[in-house]
Parts: structure tokens; sequence; C-alpha cells
DNA sequence: TGACATACCTCGAGTTCCTAGGTATAATAT
DNA sequence: ATATTATACCTAGGAACTCGAGGTATGTCA
């Protein structure tokens, strides 16, 4: 992550159940979606975002299912469940609040710097 | 924290040396005025600030004195350093690109719910 | 045939936060 | 007087999360 990697925390599951409110993709692709969408802030790594997947996956909140590529290779696609976009919601508005927060600690301190 | 207390991460020590550049503080202080300031979103731990306030003291960030109270307990307050200010500077643009990635990702999905 | 990109996975280390405990003093209630 | 609560500081250990590094396997291209 270049933005302070710890930054991150929290909204990793929120930003993966968001990419897949937008149709099945599976792993690989959601980390070039990740990096393409958010202008190269985010560059999630395999080894933080297959454990993502599974833990979701056992929560029910996507199901998987493979898949043959046009190249031959098979892809595990993950799909999200109506359990996931609930679960989706709930993030967001978490997210919204948390952001929310931050701004107005941040607005009553020092001027905004340039 | 309220809001998945895993979202805090990284932003911690954003949030005291924002605090900070408001005025001088004492520990106890800046966990009622997070509180209050973020509308009880945020309730810092004292287990989670004392440490944030002595690595950035040990980094140079933040400088403490002690100070008698109109109680007459003594509190030790921080003070922001010009290194502090800086930090503060570059975590603010941090947050900045952070949450517009965020956003920029959450835009993509499904339609925003209520 | 070898090198590289794609595509999946896991383990262990490092970081960060919180729970739970401790110490001490001032204010308040009994 | 004494006990309880609020203030005010601190730390150690555990839990959660991410990442680096490694492994496996297949398809592409030189």
């Amino acid at each position: 992550m270049k933005a302070d990697k710890s930054l991150l925390s929290g909204s990793t599951t929120l930003l993966v159940l968001s990419l897949l409110s937008g149709g099945d993709k599976y792993g690989y692709q959601m980390i070039a979606e990740l990096e393409e969408k958010s202008d190269h802030t985010f560059s999630m790594k395999e080894g933080t975002l297959y454990p993502i997947l599974h833990t979701l996956e056992k929560s029910g909140a996507v199901e998987s299912y493979e898949k043959e590529a046009p190249t031959g290779r098979t892809r595990k696609y993950y799909h999200i469940t109506k359990k996931g976009l609930r679960l989706l919601g709930e993030k967001k508005e978490e997210w919204a609040s948390f952001s929310q927060a931050v701004n107005a600690v941040l607005a009553g301190s020092a001027p905004a710097m340039a």
C-alpha cells in the first residue's frame, strides 16, 4: 500500500465486497481492478486478499465456482450473495460515519495545508 | 471504537496530532475531545493512546511537560513540535488520498443505499 | 527449452489495537 | 472517618490484520 499501509486496515472487506457487487470476479482480477480504480493508491497483496476471500466464503457472504478462461486456464470466480450485499451495506455505513468523523476532527484542527 | 474498530488503524496518529495542533492537551482530555468531536464515533482507549504519545515523543513529534491542574492534580501536557506539524501535514495528505480512493471504488459498485 | 506472466495458496513475522490489570490522587457519598 | 467514584497515568499480553516470501501449476513467447 502506498498511502501508509495501516490505513487499509478494516477497509479491505468493504473494498472486496464493493468490487464483487459489480459482478463476479476472480482474485487476480480484483487486485488489478483495485489498483486501477484507486489510481494506484491501493495495491492489495495476494497474501491479504486470498485469506479474506476464504473467510468471506466461510461466512456465506460470497460463493465461488471454477470457470475456464478463454486462455484455457482455470479461474476461481467469486459471487456476492444476498448476505454479502447486506454486509456491504453495513460496511458502507460504517465507512461513511468513520470518514465523516475523521474529517470532523481534522476540521477542528490547524488550517488545512495546501 | 464503535464503527468497526479496525477501521481506526493508521488514523490514530493523524487524529492525535490533529488535536494537538489546536493547542496543548493532556491524555485524558484528548480521549474526551475525540469522543466529542467525532460525535461518539471514536472512543480511543487509554491502552491505545498512551503508547502512541510515547512513540510520538520519542520521535520528536511532540514534547511533554507536567503542569498542576486547578484541582491540585498533576497533568502531563503534550505540545506538538515543528516536526510534528510536518508529520501532520503528511498524514493529512495520506488520509485525503486514501479516503478519495475508497470512495472511488465504492462509486463504481452497486448503487449507494439510502 | 527457458523465462516470464498468470493464478492460486499458506506460513510466519511484524504492526496495531484493546483488554485487563496496576498505581495514585481528588472529589463525593455514606 | 471511610468507602466509592472519577480523574489521570501506565504497561503487559493477546488478538486481529497485513505483508513478505515462499510454494505449486499452467499458458505464452522468444
